[in-house]
DNA sequence: TATTTTATTGTACACCTGTTCATTTAAAAT
DNA sequence: ATTTTAAATGAACAGGTGTACAATAAAATA
C-alpha cells in the first residue's frame, strides 16, 4: 500500500518552502504560519503531518543520516566485508559532515534541540559498536555500552571543535588527529 | 553599585515559580503567561529580564555550573595545589551530576537546546585543558584544542550513557570505567 | 466510469507572544 | 524627608498557536 499522492505533495511543498526560507533566515525565526503561506498549505493541514517547524527539518535530517549509514556500508560491500581499522572508517564521518556542512551548521547551532545531536550520536554509535564489539568481548555488557558511548562521543568532540572553527580543517587532517589521539590517551 | 531590590525580587519570584511548575510539568510545556501568573509578575516585566522560559532556567543552571567549578577548585586548595591525576579529578563531575540529577534530567532531555550541553561541555573542557596542557605541549596549538575537545566529550559520552539508564550507575563505578577505558583505547 | 475513501480546506475560537507607551510605584540618592 | 531615578504595571495591538468541525476536493478502488 503506497502513500497517498496528496500526502507526498503536502510534505514536499513544506520541505521546499523550508529550504527556501533557510537560505534567507535562521531556523529558529521561521514560524509555522509563514512556512504554510509559502508552501501554499493550509495551516491546519500542517498539523496533520508535523508538530512544529523542527519536525519538517528533522525529516530532512533523517535522510541525511541515512546517507551517512550508506557511506559506512559501502566500503564493506566493496572489500568483501573485510573489517578495516577503526580510524580509516571514521574518516567517512568527517567527509559526510563536510558534504552537508550547511546543515550541520544548523544541527550544532546553540538553539537547536539536543535531539539532533543525539540522532547523529546514535548513527555513529551503531557503527562504533560493530567495530569495537569483538575487541572488547572480555568486558561485561554494561561496561561495553559505556565504552562505546565514550568512544563515539570522543569523535563527536572533534566535530564540536570543527564546528566551532567553522569547519575550516580538512577531513583528512582531522583523521590524522583522531589517529594520533588514540595513541596518546594512555601514556 | 548593587542591584535594585525590585530586580532581585522579580527574578526570584520567576525562579521560584519555575521551580514549582517543574515539579508538576515538563519544561517544554511551561509558557511565559502561566509562569508570570504564578509569580505575580506582569508579563511585560518578564521581557525586561528574559527572552523566554529557558532564560529563567538557564540562569539557574549557571549557578549549578558554578558549583561544579567550585568543587573542582576545592581539592587544589586543600592539597596545596598538587596536581592529581586526571581520573581522580573527573569523579568530581560524576558526583556533581548525581547531586543535581533532577536538573540534568532536563539538561539532557531531547527537547532541550543543545546550548545547555555546550555550557556543561565548556565547564568540563576548561578543567580538562588545565589538566592536559602540560602533558601535550609537544603538539601544535590547533591540535591541542582538538585533543581537549576529544577528551572532554569522551567523558560527556559517559554522562549520556548514564542519563540513558536514568543515572542508575554509581559515581564510583563510573570512575572505575573511565580509568579502564583510558587504558583500553590504544591497544 | 462511478463510487468510496480520506486528505485538504476554510472558518472559528481561546489563548499565547512580543512589543509599545503612558502611568504608577518603589527604591536609591541627596 | 524630599527629590530623583528607574523598575513594574496595565492596557492595547497585530500576529502566531493549537484545536475542532463541517464542507470540499482529490486520490484510490471497484
Amino acid at each position: 500500500m503506497k502513500t497517498d499522492l496528496r500526502i507526498i505533495k503536502t510534505q514536499e511543498s513544506l520541505r521546499n518552502a523550508l529550504l527556501s526560507l533557510l537560505k534567507i533566515k535562521p531556523l529558529e525565526s521561521i514560524n509555522i504560519s509563514e512556512l504554510c503561506r509559502l508552501a501554499k498549505i493550509n495551516r491546519g493541514t500542517f498539523y496533520l503531518h508535523y508538530q512544529n517547524v523542527h519536525g519538517v527539518f528533522e525529516s530532512y535530517f533523517e535522510e541525511i543520516i541515512d546517507d551517512l549509514r550508506k557511506s559506512y556500508e559501502e566500503p564493506y560491500l566493496q572489500t568483501d566485508f573485510n573489517i578495516q581499522n577503526l580510524k580509516s572508517d571514521m574518516i567517512i564521518i568527517f567527509h559526510h559532515v563536510k558534504r552537508y556542512e550547511g546543515f550541520y551548521q544548523i544541527i550544532f547551532d546553540e538553539a537547536s534541540p539536543v535531539r539532533y545531536y543525539y540522532k547523529l550520536f546514535h548513527a555513529i554509535r551503531k557503527m562504533m559498536k560493530e567495530l569495537t564489539m569483538n575487541s572488547v568481548d572480555f568486558l561485561p555488557e554494561k561496561q561495553v555500552e559505556y565504552f562505546v558511548s565514550y568512544q563515539t562521543n570522543a569523535i563527536m568532540g572533534i566535530l564540536l571543535e570543527w564546528h566551532s572553527n567553522h569547519f575550516s580543517t580538512s577531513p583528512d587532517e582531522l583523521n590524522e588527529y583522531l589517529y594520533s589521539f588514540s595513541k596518546l590517551v594512555s601514556e
